[in-house]
DNA sequence: ATCATATATCGTCCTACTGACGATAAATAG
DNA sequence: CTATTTATCGTCAGTAGGACGATATATGAT
């Protein structure tokens, strides 16, 4: 038996070969509200479709490579300060019509960037507020219940994947601070937990969290009245990857 | 661009197959040390390694279907209680020196099995303590700083990665039972935490965090003496999913 | 039988963290 | 000049968790 299967293991003609892609979801802050950079489909399967920006991975380039340069070709930004991570692999037999293809999918986190879809395949890539075509993942919010845009392939559930992951990372992780430019205040980086987690806090309780966390956030040294009001302290990011103790989402 | 990338996309010649294999990261708890199941490979190349179980996703079959069935093969009982998650997706582009192969790595959980290579494939599967191979993963122990032989392909990471997830989910998540027969004690369940974490705990705090966390373990009636010592009360898994509070690791 | 030992379980004390919320500071809008 | 907005500091009570004493009930040794 063992050997059989190594026999197996060996021979490319038994086991056909698989297409393999990947799939980015990336989200940002803009106007207080959970966005994701999608585009639509202009061919078929699924033409006209909402779909996640992603492609086929090549021969040489490893599967994070791969990641990164569909990022750089998507937002049009090279060499961003983007966090990226890989989220899941998602390998249905039937995910696509044309092919067997196995999907891995990354994890994109970025602040509002100033050129949102320059770039050159970017050109039909555009922000789009996560809660208006997932709201079953905000129901705090009155959801207007109106139908939106149907997803290609399996990539609303990828989509939903990828937030949940965002949402469990800004507990236990500083990468809200991946939403935030280089400087930023307690009111703008409580403002990316407002708006991943769909919740609200309290401004007192958030601040002295955050200030009490160490190695969270470290003082930059000016002040800012970005957002009106009294002017408030400018931090960067602080050097731990764990934070402790964590951030709790409200029950 | 975008019509060039859409060509590329749909040009099955411009993207060579993948091979697409699934490997197993299954740990238990025996003798209070946390084990992984591995094999040796028998040929080339890496023959003589150890290894983490594995084979070719069949084109039928999806990537947790592939999984669940080399689960079933490796440790030769089918359909077993064990908790079964995707870990990871690795993807280096020379991973395996024959063709390029991207493997989705799954991590399972089970308790200690009555006969635990007891099937076909798995004649060559064996139970080791991680701490044995990768003793920089328990840095509390005494490292006897053995040379361990060296596994194949990226294996060695991947159980990394396995063992960082596993000791991760039992922090927030009930998982810590799947390790445990159906019915347990609250001391079977502390020692779970005590192997996978590579610490001690006390006693009396665990129980009381334990018993304290609601729908986390269910009175199941009985006693039972299989420690020695004062008989202890079985319990049962609980109904919650996630664990409020949840179970903090030590400094 | 008695004692040593091991495990299980309950309780106490103290500190840290958190949620609710009052109060003050410093900007802008009218 | 006043209302409004955001930022920041404090207070207070409830909860959770680490350290650890005390007791209960089994097994194994003498």
């Amino acid at each position: 038996m063992a050997a059989m299967t190594e026999s197996e293991l060996y021979d490319p003609a038994r086991f056909p070969a698989f297409a393999v892609t990947v799939d980015l979801v990336v989200l940002t802050v803009r106007d207080s509200r959970l966005s994701a950079l999608l585009i639509r489909r202009g061919e078929e399967p699924y033409a006209g479709r909402t779909a996640l920006p992603g492609g086929f991975v090549r021969p040489a380039e490893s599967l994070g490579q791969a990641a990164r340069r569909e990022l750089a070709e998507e937002t049009g930004l090279a060499d961003l300060p983007v966090h990226l991570e890989q989220l899941a692999t998602y390998g249905t037999v039937d995910r696509d019509p044309r092919m067997r293809v196995v999907s891995v999918a990354y994890l994109a986190l970025a602040p509002d960037l100033p050129a949102p879809t320059a770039g050159g395949d970017a050109a039909d890539a555009h922000w789009v507020a996560v809660a208006d075509v997932l709201p079953e993942l905000f129901p705090a919010a009155q959801n207007r219940a109106e139908g939106h845009p149907p997803f290609a392939f399996d990539h609303a559930r990828i989509l939903a994947d990828g937030v949940e992951r965002a949402r469990a990372k800004l507990e236990y992780t500083p990468l809200a601070a991946a939403f935030c430019p280089p400087e930023f205040t307690v009111g703008e980086l409580r403002r990316v937990y407002e708006a991943v987690w769909g919740v609200t806090l309290d401004p007192r309780n958030f601040h002295r969290k955050v200030t009490g966390t160490p190695g969270y956030v470290r003082p930059a040294g000016g002040t800012t009245t970005r957002q009106g009001g009294r002017p408030a302290q400018l931090f960067t990011r602080g050097d731990v990857t764990l934070l402790n103790p964590p951030m709790l989402r409200p029950a």
